[in-house]
Parts: C-alpha cells; structure tokens; sequence
DNA sequence: CATAATGATGCACACGTTAACAACGAACTT
DNA sequence: AAGTTCGTTGTTAACGTGTGCATCATTATG
C-alpha cells in the first residue's frame, strides 16, 4: 500500500498533525522538525492523496474544459487552440478535463465537488441548459466563443459579426457584386453571426441578395465541398463566395479546382477564422482572424482569478476579429 | 450546502447506510424502500460526492491522456484524432485528463489514487522517464504511437518504418531517382522509423543517396516550408520529395509554389499521416495513412478491460500503414 | 411451541487528510 | 516568585461514503 502521513508520523515520532503542518509548510512547526520530516516523506516518496485532501478542503483541483460536442463541427485546429490556451495558464496547478457536452446523458456528474471551476467553449444554443445548470450550481464559469443572453455569466467572445461584415466589405471593394454565402452549422451561434454580417455588408453597399447564393454548410471540409458544387451549377454562377469557416473554405477551392477552375482568377474565396493551416494553402487564404487560443488563454486566467479570489464578475467582452488578406481574392473592379 | 446520505436519511427516517445501500442498489434492501429513497435523492436533488467515493473505494474516476507535449510537434490533428477516439470509447464513465508531459516540473500527483489509469500518446523518448513511473507504480498502462523497448508494456503503434517505405518505393516506381526527406523532430521515435523506411528503400532499389538531400525538419509547417526552400538552391534539385508528415508536406508545397513552380509537375511531394486535410489540398496530397483515431480507441476499451478485470497484459501490437495515393506525384519514368 | 433460518436494517469504524482546541514547557514580565 | 505569553506539539473531530458485523422482527422448520 502507499504511505500516508500516519507512516511518517511514526517514523518520526510525532503526530499525523504535525507532519500535516509539516509539507504544507504551516509556521506553527519547528524548523528542525519540518526539516526531518520533509526529508522522512522524500525518501519514501511519499504522495498525498488528493481525494482526502479533496474531501475536506472542498476542492478537487479540476477545470473542466466542456466543448458543445467533440463529434462533427468542432474543429481539430479549433480544439487544438482552446486546448493549448487553457493548458498554458493552467500548468500543473489543475487537472484539466476535456469533454463534449453531448456525451452527458445526466449532468450528475457535474458539481461544485467535482470541479473547481468549468470552461465552456459553447458553439451551439443546445449547451444552455448545462450553462445553467453549472451555474445554478454556483461552480465558477467563463463561457467561450459563444454569446450568451439570458443567463448572467462571465462571457468572452469573438466579434464575428463584425468579422463577416469586414470580409465581405473587402470582397465589394474589390469589385465584386455577386458573392455567395456557405454557412456555418444549423443553430450555431456563429453561423447567425456570420450571416448578419453577410447580410449586413450586402445591404450597407446596396448589393442584391440572391436567395440560390445562400447555402448550408456543417463547418467541416466535406459540406464545404458540396455546397461549391452546388454553386458550380447555378447561373450566373457567384464571382466570390464568403465560406464562415476555413474548413469549408478548404472544401469549397477543392470542388472548384476540380472543375478545372482556378481560385481565384475564377472565383475569389474568403473564409473565416485564420487556422493554423490557412496561410499555407494554395493559395493562402484571405479571411479573418479569430483569437481563439487569446481567448481561451484569457478565459483560463479569468477562471483562475475567479477561483483564488473567490469574486465572480459578470460581463461579456468581445475581441476583436480582424481581416487577413492574402491570395484567394482576385480585384474584378476593372482598373479602379 | 450540497445535499447527502445522511440529508436523505433523516428525510426518510433510515441510517445512512440503508440510503447508501439503496443508492447502490444493494440486494440487502427491501424494494419499497429503495424506491421511496431513490425518490427523494431525485426530488432533492442529489448527487454523490465522488471524492468521499474515491477515498473509500480506492477509484478514481479519472483516466488520463498525456502528451509528449503540446508545445510543438504536436500536430492540431493528431491531438484531435486521439482526443476523439479515446473520448468515444470511455463516454460519461470516466474524466479524461488531458496533459502534455513536459509541462510537469514533478510527477508527483500522477499515481494510483489519482488515475485509474494513463494513456500515454508517445512521441519522444523523454517520455520514458514518465513512463517508467506510471509502470513502477502500477497503474494500469498504454503506451501509444511510439514503440517501447526496455519497459515491459502494453504498446500500440503504426508502422512507420513500412508506411515510409512504401511511399519511397512508389516514388521510385513513378521514375524519381532524387528523392529528398524532410524529417521529423529529433529525437522523436517516428522520425527515426520513417528516416529507416526511406533508406532501406532506396537501398532495396539502389539509389544513391545523397547528403543535401536528408533536411532536418521538426513536424510543423513553417519547418516544412523552410527546409524546402534550402532543397530548392541545390543542383540539381530532388524530383520528388518524402514529407515525414503532411503538416511539413503543406509547408513544402507553399515553399515551391511561391516559386512559380507546380506540384507535381515540376516537383512531386509525399506526406505521412493522411489529415483529415490531406485529400483536400491543392493538390490532394499522396501520402501514408497512419490510423491514429483507431489505435486510441483500440488503445481505451484495452484499458478499460484491464481496469475492469484487473488483468494487464504486455505486449506489442502493429497497425497497418498504408499507401494513400492522390494527385501530387507524377511519373517521370518517360512513358513505362 | 421452541428453535432455526431469513430478510431488512442499524452501529461503528474505516479511508487520509485538515483544523479547532487543548496541553505543555520555556521564556518573559512585573 | 507567580503569572503571562509564546512556540510547539498532540487530541479529537470532521469531511461523505462504503462495509463487516450485530441486531431484530418475521417466517419457516421440526
């Protein structure tokens, strides 16, 4: 079996107490004493056991990191980044636990006992009843990427509306008039918010709205290729499409290059969330950048701060998305 | 407070233990009871506290998922893909602790009490000291990815050495005699597999080797683009170039088509692992599928039956690798 | 009818840790 | 010299749960 204090103490002569106020460093104990038994628990590697400590500190040492499902529209780069944040802040302070909301049957599991404090990279409205149940709960919250109204909740996300609408000003100046949309996933926070920004973009410039150049997408490469397809065939077929994520946008250059088409001296193409991969594409994606691993790392150190000081502020801040132009945008203005 | 045992029993005018015994649906029970205390457990709300539980039973609930890193070299869908098949395996019956192994300054909180049990996602031999602890330990054990020789355990791994072999012989059957590498990041056990496969190809086929062509790399993108850009200013230049993944295999291409030069046309390129984006790029990359979604979940239920049965067994099993041939390759060989 | 077997429940302790309070000797105060 | 303070250590209970054993009422057995 494994030593516990009580196996020190005895080594030690002293009581199970003293050797407690020993290795957590308490200044009620005499130097020499800490000393000795520092060393005694070195040399029989002794490791407290954090589920008795758990039990009577009333705290588990685990952030949860809860994503709304870890099946189809989460992003491999996207939970590469919220992983990556999260864990920089984190260190070794916490155990960090990874999992999809819709893997719950029951949220059981989920309380204050079990976690100190709960990150949730919230993409759809289906993860609202677990927002309020955590926070029901009182367990410390930041919700992620996604923005929350009804529930009072520290809340940092990314200004996706105002993103699409800069992507698809850029697309106007450049000339082009017939831009088509691939949007995100059904009841998808973002997918709404990207839309707006379409929409609103359109609008501000007085560019006619085609209902065929509006398409569904799921965010992942496969829908991205087949909502091109489609678009492929229409006629007047679109000079420019806004893809709302960069997946797709990877998808959408695939269908059109097989057509023998060619991106974007055919079509222009823009997506939305600056991966990892996008500058290395061909060609490298114009779109716009979405400070995920920022975000998460900020969130992180917010959640922290919640936990040590025990203070909840309630607010939601927004970061700032901004437009990355590179080559995947052809100018069709003619001359200007 | 949180609600428990004791909370219900007063409620229901029983001990504890009764509550404790229903809850658990213990035989010793009478049927009416249990069904009147497992209603008031509903109607109050409550839920265990898993900590008083470990400390007890001696479980905890947690499996962890460590990372050689999560710095760099760990590619977004390599995390991903590891992430998902474990995930999908153990669903809400454990905690999946997520964690890269350097950033521990002291393995002190990974132990029996902590962790029913550890998958290890290998990459470099710096994690054989982490390893060795987790075994002298006796948690239950999976090494994954990267093969084990001095400890005696459970090992999962591709086979990297004949993936990389059969796409230098397949480049060698295209015609190509100047074949470069691009290789992994030191000291990664994979790097070492696929530079093997390389040499014993050509070896098997007798081509030359030569020196300039072997160019260090470290598994990401700009060091797939950098070191194909050094391959560039040789003369001559490779006609073909092996990847050793195909995040590198994206940053060479970007490096050539900056150039003005055409994949494959003027340089054919191979990757290893086969992305999720891998057969969406431009051109759709040949490359070596690497199964890692299938070995991590492969890798959990073993786990879990060895938690469950309290049998461990050692040894080693192989993955097959195989050739993935799509569009960046050509044959040069003049007509064969 | 006395006794044994059975079914259902409670008592008391254990798991490993922390913390309030008590205890005790030494040093300091007046 | 008696009382007070301080520094150090020990005693004991607590956190919430599970379990071996004892207990008690009820039913079956002879």
């Amino acid at each position: 079996m494994s030593v516990t204090i009580k196996d020190i103490a005895k080594l030690a002569n002293v009581s199970h107490t003293t050797v407690s106020r020993a290795l957590n460093d308490s200044p009620l104990i005499n130097p020499e004493t800490k000393e000795k038994i520092r060393l005694l628990a070195a040399q029989l590697q002794y490791t407290p056991n954090y589920n008795a400590k758990s039990l009577v500190l009333d705290r588990s040492y685990n952030l949860g990191l809860f994503f709304s499902t870890l099946h189809t529209g989460t992003s491999a780069v996207f939970l590469y980044e919220a992983i990556k944040g999260v864990n920089d802040v984190i260190q070794d302070r916490y155990n960090l636990i990874v999992r999809g909301i819709d893997d719950y049957t029951s949220f059981h599991k989920v309380n204050r006992k079990s976690y100190d404090g709960i990150i949730v990279m919230s993409q759809s409205e289906a993860d609202q009843p677990f927002i309020e149940y955590a926070a029901e709960r009182e367990i410390p919250l930041i919700v992620l990427n996604r923005q929350i109204e009804n529930v009072q909740v520290m809340n940092m996300v990314p200004d996706d509306k105002r993103g699409a609408y800069l992507v698809v000003e850029y697309l106007i100046s450049q000339g082009h008039r017939q831009i088509a949309i691939i949007e995100g996933k059904e009841n998808f926070k973002s997918t709404q918010a990207r839309r707006e920004g379409y929409r609103e973009a359109m609008e501000f410039y007085q560019v006619p709205l085609c209902v065929d150049y509006s398409q569904p997408g799921n965010y992942d490469l496969e829908s991205g290729y087949a909502a091109m397809t489609r678009l492929l065939q229409l006629n007047p077929r679109p000079t420019a499409v806004f893809c709302c994520n960069d997946d797709m946008a990877l998808g959408a250059i695939k269908a059109i290059t097989e057509k023998q088409l060619i991106v974007p001296q055919d079509i222009s193409i823009v997506g939305f969330d600056d991966h990892i991969y996008s500058g290395f594409m061909t060609p490298a994606l114009t779109t716009v950048r979405r400070p995920m691993e920022q975000i998460s790392r900020e969130g992180a150190a917010k959640l922290l701060s919640f936990i040590e000081t025990k203070k909840v502020e309630k607010e939601t801040i927004f970061f700032h998305t901004e437009l990355v132009i590179r080559d995947s945008v052809t100018n069709i203005s003619g001359g200007l």
